[in-house]
DNA sequence: ATGCAGTTTGCATAATTATTCAGAATGAAT
DNA sequence: ATTCATTCTGAATAATTATGCAAACTGCAT
């Protein structure tokens, strides 16, 4: 049990290591042990503390950009992430989601009850967070799948994914993203596990959503989304999308084919949430984020520097207002 | 000149290492750069100071007996290092010059005269010290050399790396240890670059000697000293050498066709130098040291912490003085 | 532009460090 | 003492990190 190391032998291998540069192999002489026990050794050593490592403070936001966030926008809550120019917009998401995983985990209380939507940074958010299962969330799943194959994008998962690692119950909604009809989606919907994830959903305090854009969502990406919808959506005023809906400039939803198949949280709903957080990468969605924060459907931002400087100056075409901004 | 790297980017290299235990991999990929340069990014952040490793210090000395060898033997100075237990005698000659080199660099003042002797303990040490040549040091070869074959335990290679290391200029005394006849030792002994030297060591204010014993020293292991040799010197009194000298218990030279034809320092002149240092490895070495001690020889110890130890329970034949420094 | 000296970079690879595994050591319970 | 279970150890090896080097790049002087 007892470890048969003395913490003065520790002191004495992590000096030699760490203070005077030798190799472990040539520690391992002096201690008279393998390289392999060295290697052992620093590492206890720096477990039991001996051996500490600080580093220089690396801040990973950026305040000044989220002060000018809230202050035009009068959002409640912006996490502006640093990122690296010229990261792939894949690389950009691990970024976004590994620095912004801590700040998450900090905004989410023990008994919030959390509607999460889908998306590829959210999914990189949820799966960077840490794993201290002890505040009993419930998470409900705003959004149905995508696709019939289980997608690690889709609500579902990353769903599954925050409430396994910060601890609470997930109330799946089995349903696709789409129905084939307005008839089905109705016929669905009636359906008493669906309608009580609908009513839950209601009543979240949080909510975690991915915005899209009409050419850059995962609908599109998984091939839901031809192009010549994205041309009729926009012929519509279509500027964004949120869990599967699509709205104007103005945050309002638009009248389609779409939005009576979809089987997700209404706008409605996602407004009266006290915070609904858009989790977002990107420089490429402006207009869309705009549209959505001055409609309302969003009251909080996670997003990388790029994108926030992008957002900050995309013309605001119409700076109208519908409410006052709430506070959760 | 100016490096392309900012601080920020230095910062975020190093808590991906080092905080967050991400590979230099990973990391590359953050910081989308190779691998490799994010080695040189970490090794850059460490020299800036912007990552620092700091270790539990580890006492590699034992006061404790510091302190008990000071107090018996009435020394100067006394600094006993740690030692792992079972290292092979070259294992701990290393480790004892490798943490006294410190030691021994503070001990030695900028303009001092240091009389240096050989020995493999000794040459562990200066091989230890740091390279630092800003004392205007002299440093005088104490005694010739063993071997025709440059040897590095010699005195000779000794004074040169350490007048090297601390900075200052090197007296070589070129001459082998032992001459063939007491003639030709005294022939050469008039030459004037000898006689030089001779007078050099006589006003120095310090001096580094190692101790031998008959069986095991120098002379015994290059064969210079034959098993009749030893026995002849035991017959003698001898139980100790230091520059090629044997002395018998009280510290006093013996008459022998040794001390006629060797070519080092006196014994006289050691014991006016102010400090003299013996440097040594070993816990076989009880009695030589007792001698050397008691013979005024030396002033003071450089020794490992079993050396020591052996040396506090070496029965004290002979603790008579010759003058009466009971003062205090 | 062109050439040159001095950096900087990533690739390939050498060197170092961490981990697996099988046997040795330890120790608790018979 | 013997067994069994657990921990500890070093050899072999897998994985990671550092480095030599050639090519690309940079600033500067033609």
């Amino acid at each position: 049990m007892q470890n048969s190391y003395s913490d003065d032998r520790l002191r004495l291998a992590a000096r030699l290591y760490y203070i005077e540069g030798l190799g472990q192999q040539e520690v391992a002489k002096f201690v008279k042990v393998s390289q392999a026990k060295v290697s052992r050794l620093l590492a206890l050593a720096r477990e039991r503390g001996i051996v500490r490592i600080s580093v220089a403070d690396y801040e990973p936001r950026r305040p000044d950009l989220e002060g000018q966030l809230i202050e035009r926008f009068k959002l409640s809550e912006a996490i502006v992430l640093k990122a690296i120019d010229g990261l792939s917009s894949s690389d950009l998401r691990r970024s976004v989601g590994h620095f912004a995983a801590p700040m998450l985990s900090e905004l989410i209380r023990p008994r919030d009850v959390v509607a999460v939507a889908g998306g590829r940074t959210l999914h990189e958010l949820v799966h960077h967070l840490p794993e201290q299962p002890n505040r009993s969330l419930t998470v409900v799943q705003a959004m149905g799948s995508v696709d019939s194959q289980l997608n690690a994008f889709d609500a579902s998962e990353v769903g599954r994914v925050l409430s396994q690692r910060l601890g609470g119950s997930f109330l799946a909604l089995n349903t696709p993203a789409f129905m084939p009809d307005k008839q089905t989606r109705n016929a669905l919907f009636n359906l008493g596990q669906v309608k009580d994830v609908h009513t839950r959903l209601g009543g979240a305090n949080l909510a975690l959503v991915g915005v899209g854009t009409l050419e850059n969502s995962v609908f599109a990406e998984r091939g839901v989304l031809g192009a010549q919808d994205v041309t009729a959506l926009r012929q519509a005023g279509a500027v964004g999308e949120i869990c599967g809906r699509f709205f104007d400039s103005e945050g309002n939803e638009i009248k389609s084919t779409w939005c009576d198949r979809v089987m997700s949280i209404e706008l409605k709903q996602l407004r009266s949430i006290p915070l609904t957080l858009g989790i977002v990468s990107g420089s490429d969605r402006g207009p869309a984020i705009l549209a959505a924060v001055q409609g309302g459907l969003i009251k909080g931002l996670i997003i990388d520097e790029a994108g926030a400087m992008a957002l900050l100056t995309t013309p605001a075409l119409v700076m109208r207002r519908k409410k006052s901004p709430r506070s959760r």
